[in-house]
DNA sequence: CCTTTAAATGAAAATGATTATCATTACCAT
DNA sequence: ATGGTAATGATAATCATTTTCATTTAAAGG
């Protein structure tokens, strides 16, 4: 049985002649284990346990690089801090649900058929009119979550 | 004939019980005249021939008010600085397709058909399977524009 | 394993956007 | 016209992110 080989951000960094150090392996776990979207800020508190010598510079350089790298993938929800989450498989393209009282994000990545086709298709419409290279986009709803919708 | 009744700003800050007063008149007008989609040091550059007594503060303030009242529309391109419109008929709900490199943007506001009922059938089902109550979303559109793109 | 060396790191300062303070000013209802 | 109150502006404070620069370390050879 043949598989996909799994390119983890280690591979990723040598191919590119970064070095894998023990700063960069401890943030990226950060990500691995901690899931969600967390800004740098998180990620430092959650390290600052195990690895409190790990400065606040650090994580924002290897969050630079990663996402340059497109080992991490950068999200502005509009709080006021960027957030970040692992690229790979799993969590690649999906849209958000975001609440804007309380700041929950709900990812979800069960599109219907319509809307993947019906997004290509306008994609391709755009490029067309306005002469423009598409590579993205980002389709989020914003609202108020259960919690927030009852507590007025 | 009957015509619908235009409610400008002045209006709605009246209704609401703020006053009218000269800075909010000015950064209104820039709004009114600049079109785009201006951040805040803009539309104080813009303000600085006309009314250089008007502080950056100020402005920030007129726009936090018009953005809670619904005359400001917020936009956050991942650029660094929010960004604002007016909202009114002509400017309502659009997307955006934005130049990744040189921030420039386009908004577009001819949906196709099935654009509009399609995002409306995805809400409801998120609204239910997540127990949301969405009140608006975001579709845009990141790459290179033109110009951009030739500049390799 | 030991050296070498450029890349990586961390402390601290700098930056840039946005917000808070507070004394002064100016709407606007009376 | 006048007073009460909201609005303003100068300034300082915050807060996220970036820059600087001296020190440390990964990894390539020997
Ligand atoms: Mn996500
Ligand atoms: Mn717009
Ligand atoms: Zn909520
Ligand atoms: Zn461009």
């Amino acid at each position: 049985m043949r598989r996909k080989r799994i390119r983890n951000w280690e591979n990723r960094l040598r191919e590119e002649g970064y070095k894998i150090t023990t700063p960069r392996k401890s943030i990226l776990s950060v990500f691995e284990q901690l899931g969600g979207h967390p800004n740098a800020r998180e990620v430092f508190n959650n390290l600052s346990s195990q690895s409190p010598d790990i400065g606040l510079t650090t994580i924002y350089r290897t969050i630079e690089l990663c996402v340059r790298l497109g080992i991490l993938k950068k999200y502005d929800f509009g709080d006021g801090h960027s957030r970040y989450e692992i690229a790979n498989e799993k969590t690649d393209h999906h849209h958000h649900i975001i609440c804007e009282k309380c700041s929950k994000i709900i990812e979800y990545r069960d599109f219907l058929d319509e809307e993947t086709t019906l997004i290509k298709k306008i994609q391709n419409k755009l490029e067309k009119k306005y002469d423009f290279n598409i590579k993205q986009h980002v389709l989020d709803f914003y609202g108020l979550c259960k919690e927030c919708s009852d507590n007025k």
